[in-house]
RNA sequence: GGGCGAAUACCAGAGUGGCCAAAUGGGGCAGACUGUAAAUCUGCUGUCUUACGACUUCGGUGGUUCGAAUCCAUCUUCGCCCA
């Protein structure tokens, strides 16, 4: 993986780059959709591609580790040829779900002893097994194994855990450099910051991520119970000790707000949920504003779900009709709603790009930023 | 003409003397969701009130009772059966 680092912003810290992989490029700032199980829920391909413009998706290493299991993924041909997407794909290592399903689980040095949450049986996860599973998955990018504590932990519960994921860094690291992919193109390996919302311990981890010269690095471990505020006075701190000539990955952020503000301070890539599960459950993100499309304020609104939005479905669809497929809970308001997410984050950071490489991104960040909170 | 049964909130439907403004489901209204165990979850849904609380309700009317959605009488409507 190569990055070219195209003009930073003179009044802030954001960037415009250019990743290239061996499944094609992607420009920075960007947003990955997530797909999990190596499906963007409600999207096709032909959809990610031609309406959302997504340039890389992500997938999950403990989900498809589950199922379909490995065995079917190296049979496939690993992910991409499973799902058909030709594109860059990044999988999460599991990291996440140390965290999410907590109670299924025990930290060892070792690593993660868990219980499926499918079927209840024992599995281990260690930082070099989550390495040899991401290689049988294929992805481009591959992410350490880390561990996410929540946002509330007390500082010597969080530098515990962090210690632990250093270690575990080292360990996923080797194992990198001693393996490589099967399948004939190249993958490459973010290392992840943790550290919670304590400064002397965002800085030690992003100095140990630094030191590592990986392709990217990530930041993880935001957005996940602390303060917005929080949240960026962590970005500021751990990319200033990141290298500037490598992307920087904010793991799991977040709303058209949070992306806006980490862009401002030098985040290059992102993920997350939001899009395609609020979207789900009925939350529309517009460049004017956030809608609920279930609410009776749209029963006989025939004017378009977005007035020149990003993607077809927008003109396709009023928001009358969908807030019908909502409230008739239909597939299609679900396929719409996420059609319409996606593309207005990848718009989204389409624009910021734009911005940044004209020269007015702050400008045009402060307006876009009190555009997209209202509440419509 | 006779007999039996039923009428409960937007709908369906429980409740058969006080713990009932009334279960439950649906519908309706709103909120949440940040590296996806999520087409999920949480509230509210008689009136007034921020709340505490107050007030009016269980087909109509009249009774019994300290107290009635619940018991009695009668009327109305609907359903079933017999002629």
């Amino acid at each position: 993986m190569d990055f070219k680092l195209l003009h930073t912003d003179i009044q802030s810290c954001a960037r415009a780059g250019l990743i290239t992989t061996d499944h094609g490029t992607i420009e920075t700032p960007i947003f990955m959709p997530v797909g999990t199980l190596g499906t963007v829920k409600a999207v096709h391909q032909q959809e990610l591609k031609n309406d959302v413009k997504a340039q890389i998706i992500l997938g999950n290493t403990y989900h498809l580790y589950l199922r379909p299991g490995l065995s079917v993924l190296e049979q496939a041909g690993g992910l991409h040829r499973f799902n058909g997407w030709d594109r860059p794909i990044l999988t999460d290592s599991g990291g996440f779900q140390v965290f999410s399903l907590s109670d299924n689980r025990k930290l060892t040095e070792e690593g993660a002893h868990f219980r499926s949450h499918i079927d209840g049986s024992k599995h281990l996860f260690t930082p070099e097994n989550v390495v040899d599973i991401q290689r049988i998955i294929g992805a481009d990018i591959t992410m350490a194994f880390d561990e996410c504590p929540p946002g509330t932990a007390e500082y010597s519960y969080a530098k515990k855990s962090l210690d632990l994921t250093l270690r575990w860094l080292d360990r996923g690291w080797k194992r990198f450099n001693e393996t490589e992919g099967k399948y004939g193109y190249r993958q490459t390996f973010f290392p992840i910051v943790q550290g919670c919302v304590y400064p002397d311990l965002r800085r030690k981890a992003a100095e140990c991520v630094a030191e590592k010269g990986a392709d990217g690095n990530a930041i993880g471990g935001l957005a996940v119970g602390e303060p917005a505020e929080k949240m960026y006075e962590m970005i500021e701190i751990v990319n200033e000790i990141l290298p500037a000539h490598k992307p920087r990955y904010l793991m799991g952020v977040g709303t058209p707000a949070n992306i806006l503000e980490a862009i401002e301070r030098g985040v290059d890539m992102f993920d997350c949920v939001m899009p395609t599960r609020n979207g789900r459950n009925g939350m529309l993100f517009t460049k004017n504003g956030i809608m609920n499309m279930r609410n009776q304020k749209w029963a006989t609104d025939f004017s378009p779900i977005e007035e020149e939005g990003a993607s077809y479905v927008d003109t396709a669809y009023s928001r009358a009709y969908l807030r019908h497929l909502f409230i008739s809970q239909e597939l299609l308001a679900m396929q719409i709603a996420s059609i319409h997410n996606l593309a207005f984050y990848l718009w989204l950071v389409k624009e910021a790009r734009k911005h940044i490489l004209d020269g007015d991104f702050s400008s045009w960040k402060k307006e876009m930023t009190e555009r997209v909170t209202r509440r419509l």
